[in-house]
DNA sequence: ACCTACATATCGTCT
DNA sequence: AGACGATGTGTAGGT
């Protein structure tokens, strides 16, 4: 069997033959249609007829596209199960997910391409400038915080959360530092402060620390009234990516 | 031109002019191949060869998806302008977003299939079950919170943040409701705490209520330990959605 | 353009 | 399975 099979309007036949197939073969399956959705689930919404492109994964990822935007405007995650029915002569394809229980269906109005893709990959992405790697950074080079921090714990528990890295200025004071890879907004802050305040029952004098390439408004305003602290730092980039090797793009 | 063109394994000449067709004609672009991927923007990335999906949309959105999970490996937002160029004998097809700078390159080593969809679609997702359903809701009833309860604002800017519904219970105190749709979690606390301590400048008594179907452990714990208080809230789904109506897949 | 918060968020990690 | 937090989050709505 061949890599890719695609049929153009294909008659319902060829239509289900390609389908089943793709799902009993570990083939992602592509459909361009004309088609109503009807997801029923977490939330429930309701779809009208009109052409999109649908796909459907050997993991069970199930993705409706509209020609705008990168969201799916309908999907199911991996893991779910998809089905084919035929009710009053329509074609539908029905994914269900158990846990937690949604319901996903597809009426197949008119099929303009049904095609098959035995896709073979063994290639995992390599992304640098997480804020992982700005923890990392901050480990080798504790400085960049301030003279005399000493990182002690990284992900570390704590009463309400759990705190990016908890250290020790150079007077002995704990302190928390929580990283963002971009802008800090509110919600950074109002973090921090919950586990500046959660490790305040058990120890004194802790200091709250938002490490981040920059700020918005309301997070300064919120951080300066709270007493806590920022430190300007850029999400590290890697020089090499994984096993590749690359010149920058610009 | 039909709505629909497939060509597989394409001579470049086809593949470009079907590449080119696309762009310029408001379709979907729908590629089958074998790929490597570069990324620079707010991170970097690189992925090794290997076959996925590629989708590029009239709005400039921009899908790689591998044969696994709901989200692509590697993507551009809306907004991003696309070009095709031919390096040592390789067509690339580059992706741009202006701000923030990011650019996305695809090396197209081995094409499958190649496809243009005219999608027409003029229909818009009618969706239920959304936290501004749940406010909706409990303007048009307030005793879901508790009797006497009157809801005077909804997402009202207040000094950091903004709330969900501001109201006042039968004896006047001022009551900051923080909506969830789904379980609240430690993050949900934490805002509804920062909207209280917010208010507790200029008012006294402000009682602080999460409204959600339920609570994570954590949260619950945080709540009591703060002083807040819980009441348990379903999102309503709607009967009928849109224009359309459909009987419950289950 | 910035800020703020939702989302059927998805995803990875750890308990 | 639940909890917790990051994400190149994306997206909408407000100012």
């Amino acid at each position: 069997m061949s890599k890719v099979e695609a049929v153009q309007n294909p008659p319902r036949g060829e239509l289900l033959r390609i389908v089943d197939s793709a799902l009993s073969s570990e083939a992602i399956l592509t459909i361009f249609a004309r088609c109503r959705v009807h997801y029923d689930g977490r939330a429930k919404s309701e779809l009208g007829s009109g052409d999109r492109v649908i796909i459907i994964k050997p993991d069970g990822a199930f993705l409706i596209h509209q020609s705008r935007k990168r969201e799916p405007v309908n999907w199911q995650p991996p893991g779910s199960f998809v089905t084919v029915e035929e009710r009053d002569g329509v074609i539908i394809l029905r994914s269900v997910r158990r846990k937690p229980k949604e319901i996903l269906e597809v009426e197949l109005e008119e099929v303009y391409l049904v095609s098959l893709f035995k896709a073979e990959d063994y290639e995992e992405l390599a992304l640098t400038g997480s804020e992982a790697e700005m923890a990392e950074m901050i480990f080798r080079n504790p400085e960049l915080i301030e003279p005399g921090f000493k990182p002690l714990f990284r992900e570390k528990q704590i009463g309400h959360g759990i705190v990016d890295i908890l250290g020790r200025d150079r007077d002995g004071n704990l302190v928390v530092l929580e990283l963002k890879r971009r802008k800090a907004d509110l919600h950074a802050v109002s973090q921090l402060k919950r586990y500046v305040e959660a490790l305040e029952k058990e120890h004194e004098n802790i200091r709250g620390i938002l490490v981040a390439p920059s700020l918005t408004s309301g997070a300064k305003k919120l951080l300066e009234k709270e007493g806590l602290e920022f430190r300007r730092v850029q999400p590290p980039k890697r020089e090499k990516l994984g096993k590749s090797r690359q010149k920058t793009l610009f």
